[in-house]
RNA sequence: GGGUCGAUGUCCCGAGUGGCAAAGGGGACGGACUGUAAAUCCGUUGGGCACAGCCCUUCGCAGGUUCGAGUCCUGCUCGGCCCA
């Protein structure tokens, strides 16, 4: 059973949160949080508990790209930040730049991307808020799209904006001092980037801003110059830190192949949590989960001294994300069936099934049931080991495969699994 | 517009200058060891087959020279830098 109380039930939404006095709030708030300068960390906490102590609903936003659909782990911190504050009773907008995505952010990309057509936007908006309810309240959560007001904009609206920012400002980003260095392009209108955010909290005169740590410049630099010009009270910047892929160093990213989408299924996705490597740990509970400041403390504190072992810990951690996005019971089927077939060597409860037909060797069937994406690959796993059936190691790639009527298991590797019927 | 450098195994970086399915990394995958952790070690990393062998397809694009081209020649596309 999990010792520590989650800050809200996933089944209620309940909050219990709203009896926390302000010092409790903004390190509840601050956690996870990466400015990379420990004067920006104060000034940030101080304005944001001045902010809080002003007893208003605070309006509160963070803008997502639309150019994908399928969300991971790594997407999701900033949504659990937005939930922070709406649990704690802010004015929450989740929105959509569907225009910015005309340019696309170089804060962390330098290939351009792929534009997109109108409907493509709209669906991937669709789907992807769709997903971010899993973390966000969809009863308090505002939706936009900054089409809306960064359409309207005019050119000397543009230039009258960038007037407030010089080149050097631009150079001194890391992105784009690397680039410059390097000598790589860097276009004119990647710095548009910038002014098109900053305008959007202009546009919605918000209070705070929730983004990565790599909007630094955006949030901070243009978002609150923009809005001190127009007479505004420059937002708060709330920079949550990089959640690390499950190779636990890299920043998650599905091209990078190190990602825990949120839509994987329980038992992938306990497996996938527990394959970061230790040292991720905190910082995935942390960014990830629903967790307070005191009880992340307690675990780090029981990991320090060794009083648990750090698998019961990523055990817990595995646990706690499944259910975010499925619920206890899948969370604990997954670590059932994570137990069977990791620990004890067992085989999977449920698996996929393939109808033999004919008399085929063993890499015609892991080619045909695209358990390897080639045959030759086949023969290379075979050749390397990694292939049995019916618990027997595989060394003949000949070897004709001829199920019984109970079915006889497939293994390729250590996770994928068969079960071939007769045809 | 002129000059110059670059584009390599469709994950990335990167050698290669006439015999190449193409060095070396990284990553990924498989194996050993484990806690499906890390670290370490080993192996694999274009496709097909009658599989210690053979065939096909790969080095920006299109032609050409050659018995034979990633490698040489011509044109083109894209990009960097310098000059205008």
């Amino acid at each position: 059973m999990n010792a520590t109380s989650p800050l809200t039930s996933p089944r209620t939404g309940e909050s219990h949160t709203t009896s926390l006095s302000i010092d409790e709030q903004v390190a509840l708030l601050m956690q996870g949080t990466e400015y990379g300068d420990e004067q920006l960390t104060r000034n940030m906490a101080d304005e944001l508990r001045a902010r809080l102590a002003e007893s208003r609903p605070l309006r509160v936003y963070c803008g997502y790209d639309p150019t994908r659909s399928d969300l991971h782990l790594g997407h999701t911190v900033t949504m659990r930040k937005l939930r922070q504050f709406q649990e704690l009773g802010h004015e929450v907008t989740f929105l959509i730049g569907n225009y910015t995505s005309l340019i696309g952010d170089p804060s962390d990309k330098d290939k351009l991307r792929p534009l997109l057509t109108a409907e493509q936007i709209a669906e991937n908006a669709r789907t992807y808020a769709e997903q971010a309810y899993k973390i966000l309240d969809r009863e308090k959560t505002r939706i936009r799209y900054n089409a809306e007001w960064l359409s309207k904009l005019t050119f000397l609206d543009l230039i009258q904006m960038a007037q407030n920012f010089t080149v050097q400002q631009f150079l001194t980003r890391d992105n784009f001092a690397k680039r410059f260095e390097k000598g790589d392009a860097i276009y004119l209108h990647e710095t548009f980037y910038s002014l098109m955010q900053g305008y959007d909290a202009v546009a919605m005169e918000t209070d705070v801003q929730v983004g990565g740590s790599e909007q630094l410049f955006n949030i901070i630099t243009a978002g609150r110059k923009l809005q001190e010009v127009r007479g505004q009270k420059p937002q708060i910047g709330i920079l949550v830190g990089i959640l690390p892929g499950t190779d636990g160093v890299v920043r998650m990213s599905k091209s990078l192949g190190n990602h825990i989408p949120i839509l994987a299924a329980p038992e992938d996705m306990y497996g996938k949590v527990m394959s970061i490597p230790d040292m991720a740990m905190l910082i995935y509970f942390k960014l990830a989960t629903r967790y307070t400041p005191p009880q992340i403390q307690r675990i780090e504190t029981e990991l320090q001294t060794g009083a648990r072992h750090p698998r019961d810990v990523k055990m817990e951690l595995a646990r706690e994300i499944v259910s975010i996005f499925h619920d206890p019971d899948a969370a604990q089927r997954a670590e059932e069936q994570f137990r069977a077939v990791f620990q004890q060597h067992e085989l999977p409860h449920e698996m996929a099934t393939w109808t033999v037909t004919g008399s085929p060797t063993v890499v015609d069937v892991i080619a045909a049931a695209r358990l390897a994406s080639s045959k030759n690959e086949a023969r290379r796993l075979i050749a390397g080991g990694g292939v049995s059936l019916g618990g027997r190691k595989v060394d003949d790639p000949f070897e004709i495969v001829s199920p019984v009527a109970e079915g006889i298991v497939l293994q390729v590797g250590k996770r994928r699994f068969v079960r071939l019927m007769p045809g």
